[in-house]
DNA sequence: GCCGTTTTCGGCCCGACTGTTTTCAGTCG
């Protein structure tokens, strides 16, 4: 069982105990697990079966520990099938709707009887919504709206998607008269992998009307809410927008509310509370005499706290690292001196190799690695044996000729289904590097997906895995795989795991690049360009290590040509 | 239900906006 459906299940019973209206810090408690479960870089199961304590996990105590034990040993929830038999299930998915909650979807259980989506559909035709107490017309709608769209879940837009509109947005905002900083917050300035949102900060003095220009935007399609300082509107592409507006005094600390994650900022007012603090998007009070607020820095330094970068503000330990000022000293882009994996016109890539090697020394890299696919790459089009010799000489009559950088010799190597190599040993010897990746059979099934990784790295020719989970965000699941078991495996031949920056790919994800940094093994961030343009992509990889912990110690390609061949020799 | 440099009991983040109301509950982030 998967952790995310172990928290769904805890955020299920949540719902439905709230609808019942049981005690709200229970409720709670129910749904901190859940997240704390999702987040984990380790699977539970796995925890569970190698007999782990689970409450020593933070929101986890011995109740919870021992309900998820028995959800992993028998794939049941006894306390969500006592709920359900007294209360809908289906209720938790009328609760989803923006707008109800739990008071509501209660009313609508309670007062007309709903039990399903479709009795909600029939009382909505029926108008019968909008007689009840607490609803009426407008209430009635927004579930009329929502109804034909309940099936698909949030959706979500790739970080790299959004980045275009939240640019072009925060230029048009300072562009206002009167406003003096713009920012965007939320999880796409934690740099989380997609955004279901975009949170855009200003500050700006009281009397410009930022919010009544900025829902007249000509990309604004429909204006969900707009008030003085707050308002919310989603785009003509569907992306939804939040701004908001405070006075430059509270700069500091509204851009630690609005970054979130809302998991930090509960913790963070916490530590403030044992304080006799209070902090809001306004600052940080003691009693009403304000303490701080026009920096992050003063705000977290308010609670004896040094300042926490935003992509650790997941409540996953930074606090306590911050109380003790040990965070890491997370990689930058200056610390990464190559790129792993790139492609070129000599393979499935768009541009010549001259023009990648340019591209790559105008961004400061030092070294490429060049991988073509190989001949069992199953989108065709790979080298064989005989190619790759040729386009080896090639390189190295390319490399005579280039300054300030040097193309590394690879081949994106083509990990077959019973785990051996595509190319004969005596060839991938002579190459300065390796990346290897699965692209095809990816339903194998844990153990023999697992067990083919391992042989593949048993080749002493093995270098660098690329993107390990072989997902693609939204549309492929990541293969079925023993993470920890290929990590050890790696750790204990000198290999080494990719973190691939392709906006769809970013594998492995921040999870596993913690874990692996736990687990003592070094990543390689990588573009895997396919073009002079998509080197960029390096950066997405990185943003990914760096919301793992990672520093500069824990990634190769931070290392000079030399030191890291050397690193690469096994 | 979880948690503990005041506590194993008694707390548990905080404010804006909307819709349905005549002063505020519910929802959201």
């Amino acid at each position: 069982m998967e952790n995310a459906a172990i928290a769904d299940r805890f955020d299920r019973l949540a719902d439905l105990l709230e609808i019942e209206g049981a005690n709200p810090f229970r409720i709670r408690a129910y749904r901190n697990a859940a997240a704390r479960v999702r987040a984990l870089s380790r699977r539970v199961a796995d925890l569970v079966n190698a007999g782990e304590d689970l409450s020593e996990l933070p929101d986890i105590g011995r109740d919870i520990a021992e309900k998820i034990r028995v959800l992993v040993d028998t794939g049941r929830l006894p306390l969500l099938e006592e709920v359900e038999s007294r209360t809908p299930a289906e209720l938790s998915d009328i609760m989803r709707i923006k707008g109800l909650g739990a008071k509501k979807t209660a009313a609508l259980h309670e007062h007309l009887g709903i039990k399903s989506v479709a009795d909600l559909k029939r009382a909505v035709a029926e108008h019968q919504v909008r007689e009840l107490s607490g609803f009426g017309e407008k209430t009635e709608q927004l579930i009329a709206d929502a109804l034909p769209r309940l099936e698909p879940a949030e959706k979500r837009m790739l970080l790299a998607d959004a980045e275009p509109f939240a640019e072009a947005l925060v230029e048009k905002l300072k562009k206002l008269k009167g406003v003096s900083q713009v920012a965007v917050a939320g999880s796409y300035r934690r740099r989380r992998e997609t955004v279901g949102d975009l949170d855009i900060l200003a500050t700006a003095s009281p009397k410009v009307r930022v919010s009544d220009q900025f829902v007249k935007f000509d990309e604004v399609g429909q204006v969900v809410s707009h008030g003085e300082t707050r308002s919310t509107v989603v785009l003509k592409n569907g992306l939804q927008v939040d701004l908001r507006v405070v006075p430059s005094v509270s700069y500091g600390a509204a851009m630690v509310y609005f970054t979130g994650s809302k998991a930090h900022n509960i913790e963070l007012r916490r530590l403030a509370q044992k304080r006799r603090l209070k902090i809001n998007e306004y600052g940080v009070f003691g009693g009403d005499e304000r303490r701080a607020g026009k920096t992050e820095k003063q705000v977290y330094d308010s609670v004896g706290l040094t300042w926490v970068d935003p992509v650790l503000r997941e409540n996953r330990g930074e606090l306590e690292a911050a109380r003790k000022g040990n965070l890491p000293k997370l990689v930058t882009m200056r610390d990464l001196r190559g790129d792993l994996h790139v492609h070129s016109s000599a393979g499935d890539g768009r541009d010549s190799l001259e023009a990648m090697a340019g591209a790559a020394a105008k961004r400061g890299l030092d070294y490429l690695a060049v991988t073509e696919h190989t001949a069992g790459f199953p989108a065709g089009g790979g080298l064989d044996a005989k190619a790759l010799s040729k386009h080896m000489d090639r390189i190295d009559r390319l490399n005579d000729g280039l300054e300030g950088i040097v193309l590394l010799k690879s081949a994106g190597v083509e990990i077959l289904e019973d785990g051996s190599l595509d190319l004969p040993d005596e060839l991938l010897a002579r190459l300065d590097l390796t990346v290897c990746a699965v692209h095809a059979h990816f339903g194998l099934g844990r153990r023999r997906q697992t067990e083919r990784l391992v042989r593949a790295m048993d080749n002493p020719n093995f270098n660098i895995l690329a993107h390990p989970s072989c997902r693609l965000i939204g549309r492929r699941e990541p293969v079925d795989i023993d993470l920890e078991i290929v990590m050890k495996a790696a750790l204990e031949r000198g290999c080494y795991l990719e973190v691939n920056g392709q906006p769809s790919r970013l594998d492995l994800d921040d999870n596993a690049c913690r874990m692996a940094k736990e687990l003592g093994l070094k990543v390689a961030l990588c573009s895997d360009a396919h073009g002079t343009d998509d080197l960029d992509d390096l950066r997405h990889a990185l943003d990914q290590a760096r919301r793992g912990w990672l520093e500069k110690d824990d990634v190769i390609n931070t290392r000079s040509r030399t030191a890291l061949l050397k690193l690469l020799r096994r």
